[in-house]
DNA sequence: ATGAAGATGAAT
DNA sequence: TTCATCTTCATC
């Protein structure tokens, strides 16, 4: 445990209602649980509507609807057919963006994370998108609801942290913008970030 | 109706 | 580098 004053704030869906990219930077180094199950975010990509490569540029489908809703709900899809993906939709209603949740360092509920993994290796346990979502045993089911109420529980960073920034993984369309944000030095990364930009 | 591609992960 | 696995969306 801590100390006194170190109570970390519960992130409202307020928090979401900005710049897709400035919330990336605040997000780092929050804790994100799902039925108390997670720990502290250490990678997230930004999506933002402009972005060829985001699942909203191209309007609204069944699909992506979460994305155009309100912000700060959660956007979960199926990648690849097999992984479910874990996103914070933000901005106001009519504006598509959202970051997309990548990696996490596990601080709470590690044996049920491990279970559900099939692995015991903390650093395999949320390192990537699906792998999180395996985790936090997080589906279809969570699409569209709201991040500050159970099952969810997000608190914002108590303290600073040092962020990295680079591309983004998996994609090959242009974009000027969008990247991928990480925790300086933190063994918990879907990948090394090599090329800054 | 049909098919191609996809914000991945694990194995080879 | 390959492949598993299947939904989504655009097109025919």
């Amino acid at each position: 445990m801590r100390g006194s004053g170190s109570a970390r704030a519960v992130i409202e869906r307020d928090f979401f209602d900005r710049d897709v990219h400035e919330v990336c930077r605040e997000l780092i180094g929050a804790e994100l649980y799902v039925d108390g199950v997670g720990g502290r975010i250490v990678e997230v990509e930004a999506y933002d509507h402009e972005d060829p490569a985001a699942h909203g540029y191209r309007g609204r489908t069944e699909r992506n609807a979460v994305m155009f809703g309100p912000a700060g709900h959660a956007y979960v899809y199926r990648s690849y057919g097999i992984h479910w993906c874990l996103n914070f939709v933000c901005e106001g209603e009519g504006v598509a963006d959202a970051v997309l949740v990548r990696a996490l360092e596990p601080t709470r509920g590690l044996e049920t994370m491990a279970e559900r993994r099939g692995l015991d290796d903390p650093r395999l346990l949320a390192s990537g998108p699906g792998r999180l979502c395996q985790a936090l045993a997080i589906t279809r089911a969570e699409d569209g609801l709201p991040l500050d109420r159970p099952p969810f529980e997000l608190r914002e960073r108590a303290t600073p942290v040092e962020i990295v920034q680079g591309p983004r993984i998996g994609i090959t369309k242009a974009a000027e913008r969008p990247w991928r944000y990480g925790l300086a030095g933190s063994r918990f990364l879907s990948r090394p970030f090599s090329e800054p930009r």
